[in-house]
Formats: structure tokens, C-alpha cells, sequence
RNA sequence: GCCGAGGUGGCGAAAUGGUAGACGCGCAGGAUUUAGGAUCCUGUGGAGUAAUCCUUGCAGGUUCAAGUCCUGUCCUCGGCACCA
């Protein structure tokens, strides 16, 4: 069967013109941006792609070429663009591959490179690619373990005690990303959690910064809303309850609250498990130890799953509630959680639908304190608003209470137990503990190792590697053992934008020169899975950096969009193990390139989610061939364009120029689409200049069928890629525009206005 | 539950408060062809022979005029979720 898109005699073959163009840029190589220029500069950013072994997926074929169209309307619109790409190739696929084939992680990365690179330049993307950069190659993550070291010198870096996900059938510690669905992703055995020593960053030390500075930001509403809820800041009030039993160790127990006014309707406190005070309760009762063990006993799914019935135990002991000197008694459940807050809550059950739950499941008092926003039941302070409350609470309790903010962020946990990523460039030495490696032996390499499985304590593969961890300290000299985690995936790409203004750079990761004419980014195009922790973690370093003098700006990127993503025909999400899996490589051999990029960014909006549609693709090839055929008629052309024709195009420039720069790719090719169509009509005719001009106004969507015509108008060295956008002023007096006259709801009639009348003219002629 | 995005033909969609459905797909009829495909022409939101009427999830409101602005409500999708 011949699978070929069946060409008759009036289609072009985008085959020869493809491959011939495609040719001849390589050998120009004439995407370069200059590093300081009198033009505007416009920094176009893709979030770069895991280089796997599935090859470019349509996913990435969609996004790059979007922002791909709006790159070369900006070239041509005179601006100085800098578009780069690279490779994000630490992480596991690479490594699970290794594991399994024994073929060394880097080599893997290179033939899964050269893959990638091969097809963006089939999709005509046109990257600067002397620009091009790799998270795995030394030269790049000598920087990435610079910026660690900076992290750790500024205390911003730290090892503690950390609960992380492990596998108790692999023996291997989780990443997040490892575990789906509470479950390890290799072999599907529940995941536990295991505490262990970890790199952390003090993220949360930029917690507030994080959230207030996004409004220097243009970045779409939900993605700024999801930041902020993942910082998620709430400000309330520490409170100290006493322990009515002096024995114990634990005297007071510190209880966060935002509502501090409803302090009389306490009726009972609960601790979380892990809370110190339970832990010393479960000495000395056995109903409390007893809990404690089931709960600790519990997966992370069960414990998830205890929303559905709340479970506790009452310790026997009082507490004393500081405003009112009542005692309550001290319970302990899993539903508090040690993570947040202090890890101990005062349960108000008439004002908290879980405290409520909990007091109905224990028969516990509820006590109403809060009417109308007045307090009730409150004795001096009855009466009052309960804004007004809060503060004089808080006043009156003097040091007993003070007013805090607290976090849903937590730190982060910085190390991996793999071998695919960046050493963490410590040592740790029996005489001076952890001593950073000196910048000048920067980068720490990784060792070359046969086998890449974890080791079964839960520690990386490097640990294995004698000759590797064995190393003399920086500091004094001795015998001393290396780190063995490496960094998590998301070290590199926290920085990469940074490398690409000056990816050479031996001395410093960037020029601060070329950093100061680059920086920000104009437009990070990205996907809707990095709108939380990417996107946040490298705010994070930037601002870092910034603080430390290295790199300029408060924000890394002026301005983000969010692509959607594209669907199966039949709406559901195109997979491998569906077999719905559309391949760009295919697409290009059968329609061409040219009616590719055309047809995803004619298909909908960007940022939306949208079923393929072979049918879709083929009308796009069909606008290719009427354009090809049209160029082709002799009789389509003379000296000078068709008036009516001529207003046209005046109009489709300023609409497709105007479109682009909105990313209303969709329109755009609906007004190329328009012009094209009225020009096909009998009777109108385009000059050959003006002919260009349509052809450099769609060369973005269709870079080579538009190199191709161009050169049957211009001489051999003339690119349409390297020509001027057409300057179109819309001629007002040739327009007219129609206003409808409603009365009452109906069309009664229309008037025809020349658009030169005056908005004063206009109302009077409304008026009458 | 909280936050965000969105509901317009058979489908993807378009529309600075100004004649809703541009453009594309599909479909129907015609031309061409031995035939099919491709191509070209015409038509294509719904009802009605027609004049005309109805139509942007639903119910109200503002306006000469509402898909668009306001109030309420229902539904779909995405993220977070025992966050005190």
C-alpha cells in the first residue's frame, strides 16, 4: 500500500524543496545572536527538552514551533533574538537504561542528542545553535556545583535528618518523581518513608520574596495563583498552652492558630504523633504508645486515607488555656501533622469542621464563641468584632503568644541517591566534617562504573566506587570520604537560562555584561507540569544569585506563557501503550514540513488542549498547494496589484505582524488564508513586489515553500529569512466601516461611515 | 472543600459592547474523469415554501445595542488538599 500523500500534478514536492533548504542553511549556519547590539534585544525561551530515546515527540514538535514562528517575526521585525536551546539529559530514564543495558549513561545521551537535534532542524527551528548547551557536560555543571558551593557558603545549603520515600523491595530510596501514585515506579511495591540524612536548601528563606515579588511578573493568573499556594502563606498567631502536669519535660505546648479570637471555644488540644510531647506521653501510657505504633506502622496511602474517619487517643493529661485558665484534656491524632505549623492544634469544634468531626467521634465539648463576627461565650471580650478580638487577645497574653507567619513550603530536599547527576562537591572528613571542594577543582566529575544499580543501604552507586569516595581533605589533607548523592534533576535546568548568554564562559557562569543585555527573559514559552516546582525553584536561584552579585534582576523571566497540550483524535491522550501516538518525523515525510508547522498553529489556540486531526493537516496542505500553485500561473501577476487586492494585503500585514506577536498564531493563518483566497478570485492580480511581501509575511509559518518562491523573484544570495516585515499603514480613507442602527433591540438600519469621521460626527449622526 | 481555566454549529474555532459563527474540517449538489481519488464551482447554525422567527450552558440585570459588562446558578477540565 502506499502510504505516500497521494500529489497530482498540481501539488509541489516539499520533499526536494525541503531537503534542499534544509542543506543549505546548515552549511550558512546563519542563526547567530550578537552579544551587545544597537538593536532591541528579545530573549525567546523554551523550556529544553530530557533528551530520551523516544526521539522529538509531536508535544515538543507543537510548542518549538510555536514560539519558533514568533522568533522569526521578530528577526524580521528588526529585532536582535536570542533563541536558544539545549539538553536537560541528567535523570532517570537515562540511568534506568544503563542499568539495563550496561550502556554508559553518556554515550546514551549523545546518540539521544544527535536524535533530537537531527529532527528540530528537519522542523526548521531556528535556534542559535552555537548557543547550544548540556547539563551533563562538565563544562556546564562545573557551574551547577559552583552555584552549590555558594548555597552552602551562605548557609543556605545544610545536611539533616529527612523523611523520604524508599522502596522496601528495590532497597533504594524514592524520589518524588519515582514514586506514582504512593507506589515505586519500577516495581509498583508501596513506598514507605525512611528518614535519612539529606542535602537540603533553605528554600524557605526566599519563601516571602517568592510570593511578593510575582507581582513584578507577567505570568498567566492561575500559574501566579499556584505559586502562591504552593508557598502558601498564612499568617496567625503562636499561642503557648501550659502543661497542667509539671513532671513531664515538655511544659508548654506552642499551638498555631489564625484564629486566635476563638481561644474560648477550646475544648480539647491535639498533638500530632511525632510531636515531643507525645513521644515522652508514650513512655509512661500504654494506650498512647500503643497509637503511636499504629500510626507509625501506617503507609502514606492509609494515612491519606484516615481523611474518611479520624482516629486518636486521649493522653489523660490537661492542658491549661492561657486566656481563659480552663484545662483540656491533651489528645493525640494523625490528622495534625508535625510538617505544619507546631504540630499541635487547640480544637475549636463549633468553628472547624475538623475539630467538629473529632468532637462528635470523641464526645467531646462544643462550645460556640463567634456570632455574627462578635464574640460570644468569651467573658471580657464579648462584644468585640473578632478582628478586633485577635489583637487584644494577642496584647493581653503578653509572652505568651506573638504573632507569626508560617509556610506550606518546605525546604528542599536537594539530594538524589543516583549516579546520573551532578556530584554534590563535598567531602566529608574525619577531622574537619564537611569541607567544600576548592572552586579551582571544580567540576567534580563523574567516576566511569560498570554498574549503576543503587546499593541495597539506600545509598548512590558512587558509594561503591572505593577509588572515588576515598580522597584526601581539601582543608588539611587527610583521608577523607567524598559525598556520594548527586543533585536532582532540576539543579540544572534552575540555571540554564543564565549559560545561554554566554554558554563559553570558563570564568564565571555568565559574563555580567552579556548577562545585563540579555537578561530578563522576554517570553518563557513552557508546560503546564512546571508551573509549580521549575518554575519556583529557579526563581529561587535567581534571586540567589542576584543577592550575590553574580547575575542582575530580582526575576529571571519578564514574562511566561503556558502551552496546552494535543490530544488523539478521539480526545484522549496520545500514549504508547494506546498505539495513538502521532510521530512529527511521519507527518513531515507525508505532508511536508511547511503544512506541519502551518497546521499546529492553525489548529487553536496555544495554550489550549486540542484533538489532532489527520483531516485538519491535510486542508493545511491543501492551503501549501494553492499557494504553490498560484506562484506558479503567470497570469496571477502583473506590474501593478488590484486596488481592492492591495488593501488586503495592507490589512493581512498589520493583522498577521499584530497576531504573532499575541501568539494568535491561528488567525494569523486564517488572514494569510483570506488574502490568499481573494486572490485566487478571477480579475486581481498582485505585482511581484507585493507578491514578496505576502511571501515574507508567511515565511514564519512556512519557512521553506516561502525561500523557495522567493527565489523565483530574487537573486541567488536573497533570503526571504533575512528580509525586512512589509510596513503597512492601514489606509484610512479607503475604509469605510459599517455601524449598526438597534431600536428597541432591532436592526432598524445601517449606516456606512467613512472611519475619517470624527468620533464627534459619529455621535451626532448616532443621534439623529 | 479551596484555587484557577472554560462552556458558541456536526467538529477545531472566530468575534476593540456594534449585523454571532471569520478561517479550516466535514457534509450536500454540480463540473471534470471510463471510474475512484485529486482539483474547481455552489450551498451549508436551527425552524419555515416564504416573509420571518429562534440561537453563544441556565435565570435575571445594565444598555439604543450583550458571546462580550454586572448578579446568581449549573456543568466540564486542570492544580492543591486533614495546611489549623
Amino acid at each position: 500500500m502506499n502510504n505516500d500523500y497521494i500529489m497530482t500534478k498540481f501539488d509541489y514536492n516539499h520533499k526536494n524543496i525541503e531537503h534542499k533548504w534544509q542543506d543549505i542553511w546548515e552549511k550558512k549556519n546563519s542563526q547567530k545572536a550578537d552579544d551587545f547590539n544597537d538593536k532591541p534585544k528579545f530573549y525567546a525561551l523554551i523550556e529544553f527538552p530530557y533528551p530520551s530515546g523516544e526521539g522529538l515527540h509531536l508535544g515538543h514538535a507543537f510548542t518549538n514551533i510555536i514560539l519558533d514562528i514568533l522568533v522569526r517575526k521578530k528577526r524580521l521585525s528588526g529585532f536582535n533574538v536570542l533563541y536558544p536551546t539545549g539538553w536537560d539529559a541528567f535523570g532517570l530514564p537515562t540511568e534506568n537504561f544503563a542499568i539495563k543495558t550496561g550502556i554508559q549513561p553518556a554515550i546514551a545521551t549523545k546518540k539521544n542528542t544527535d536524535r533530537f537535534k537531527a529532527q528540530m532542524k528537519k522542523l526548521a527551528l531556528a535556534y542559535n545553535w552555537d548557543r547550544e548547551i548540556n547539563t551533563t557536560d562538565p563544562n556546564y555543571f562545573k557551574w551547577t556545583q559552583w552555584i552549590f558551593l555558594k548555597f552552602y557558603e551562605k548557609g543556605l545549603a545544610y545536611k539533616a535528618e529527612a523523611a523520604v520515600g524508599w522502596c522496601p523491595s528495590c532497597k533504594i530510596i524514592l524520589a518524588n518523581e519515582e514514586i506514582i501514585d504512593s507506589k515505586c515506579e519500577r516495581c509498583g511495591t508501596e513506598s514507605e518513608l525512611r528518614s535519612q540524612k539529606q542535602w537540603i536548601l533553605k528554600i524557605t528563606a526566599y519563601a516571602d520574596r517568592l510570593a511578593d515579588e510575582l507581582d513584578l511578573v507577567d505570568y498567566p493568573t492561575s500559574v501566579k495563583q499556584s505559586q502562591r499556594n504552593w508557598i502558601g502563606r498564612n499568617e496567625g498567631t503562636i499561642v503557648k498552652f501550659e502543661n497542667a502536669r509539671r513532671e513531664y519535660e515538655t511544659k508548654e505546648i506552642a499551638i498555631f492558630t489564625t484564629r486566635i479570637d476563638t481561644i474560648f471555644g477550646v475544648s480539647f488540644v491535639i498533638l500530632a504523633p511525632e510531636h515531643p510531647l507525645a513521644k515522652e506521653l508514650g513512655q509512661t501510657n500504654k494506650e498512647v504508645a500503643d497509637y503511636l505504633v499504629k500510626v507509625s506502622r501506617k503507609s502514606e496511602r492509609e494515612r491519606s486515607e484516615s481523611v474518611k474517619e479520624k482516629t486518636g487517643v486521649n493522653t489523660q493529661v490537661d492542658a491549661v488555656n492561657p486566656t481563659s485558665g480552663e484545662k483540656v484534656p491533651i489528645w493525640i491524632s494523625d490528622f495534625v501533622l508535625s510538617s505544619y505549623g507546631t504540630g499541635a492544634i487547640m480544637g475549636v469544634p463549633a468553628h472547624d469542621e475538623r475539630d467538629r468531626e473529632f468532637a462528635n467521634k470523641f464526645s467531646l465539648p462544643i462550645r460556640e464563641v463567634i456570632k455574627d463576627d462578635k464574640l460570644i461565650n468569651s467573658g471580657k471580650y464579648d462584644g468585640l468584632n473578632y478582628k478586633e478580638a485577635q489583637e487584644k487577645i494577642i496584647k493581653d497574653l503578653g509572652n505568651k503568644a506573638r504573632k507569626e507567619t508560617i509556610y506550606h513550603l518546605r525546604d528542599w530536599i536537594f539530594s538524589r541517591q543516583h549516579y546520573w547527576g551532578e556530584p554534590i562537591p563535598i567531602v566529608n572528613c574525619p577531622m574537619c566534617g564537611l569541607v567544600p571542594i576548592p572552586e579551582d577543582r571544580l567540576p567534580l566529575k563523574l567516576p566511569q562504573i560498570e554498574k549503576y544499580q543503587p546499593t541495597k543501604t539506600g545509598e548512590s552507586p558512587l558509594a561503591n566506587i572505593i577509588d572515588w569516595v576515598n580522597t584526601t581533605c581539601p582543608k588539611c589533607n587527610g583521608p577523607a570520604k567524598r559525598e556520594t548523592d548527586t543533585m536532582p534533576n532540576w539543579a540544572g535546568s534552575s540555571w540554564y537560562y543564565l549559560r545561554y548568554c554566554d554558554p563559553n564562559n570558563n570564568n564565571a557562569l555568565a559574563d555580567l555584561k552579556k548577562l545585563r543585555y540579555w537578561m530578563p527573559v522576554d517570553l518563557y514559552l513552557g508546560g503546564a507540569e512546571h508551573t509549580t516546582l521549575h518554575l519556583l525553584y529557579s526563581r529561587f536561584w535567581h534571586k540567589f544569585l542576584n543577592d550575590i552579585g553574580v547575575v542582575p534582576g530580582k526575576e529571571p523571566y519578564k514574562s511566561r506563557r503556558q502551552h496546552g497540550m494535543i490530544l488523539a483524535e478521539d480526545g484522549s491522550k496520545m500514549s504508547k501503550s494506546k498505539g495513538n501516538v502521532i510521530n512529527p518525523d511521519d507527518m513531515i515525510e507525508k505532508y511536508g514540513c511547511d503544512t506541519l508547522r502551518t497546521y499546529l498553529a492553525f489548529m487553536g489556540p496555544y495554550d489550549q488542549t486540542m484533538p489532532w486531526s489527520i483531516k485538519g493537516i491535510e486542508g493545511a496542505r491543501r492551503f501549501m498547494n494553492k499557494i504553490w500553485n498560484i506562484f506558479n500561473d503567470e497570469s496571477k501577476f502583473n506590474d501593478t496589484t488590484s486596488k481592492e487586492l492591495l488593501y488586503l494585503l495592507k490589512k493581512t500585514i498589520i493583522k498577521v505582524g499584530g497576531d504573532i506577536d499575541k501568539l494568535k498564531h491561528n488567525t494569523a493563518v486564517a488572514s494569510l488564508m483570506i488574502f490568499l483566497n481573494e486572490w485566487e478570485k478571477k480579475e486581481v492580480i498582485l505585482s511581484k513586489e507585493d507578491a514578496k511581501k505576502f511571501l515574507i509575511i508567511l515565511s514564519p509559518f512556512a519557512p521553506y515553500i516561502s525561500e523557495e518562491l522567493w527565489h523565483g523573484f530574487s537573486k541567488k544570495e536573497s533570503s526571504v529569512h533575512d528580509q525586512q516585515w512589509p510596513i503597512a499603514t492601514a489606509d484610512v480613507q479607503e475604509e469605510n466601516t459599517t455601524i449598526a442602527i438597534m431600536i428597541n433591540g432591532k436592526l432598524r438600519s445601517t449606516i456606512i461611515l467613512n472611519k475619517s469621521v470624527s468620533l464627534n460626527k459619529q455621535r451626532e449622526i448616532e443621534r439623529i
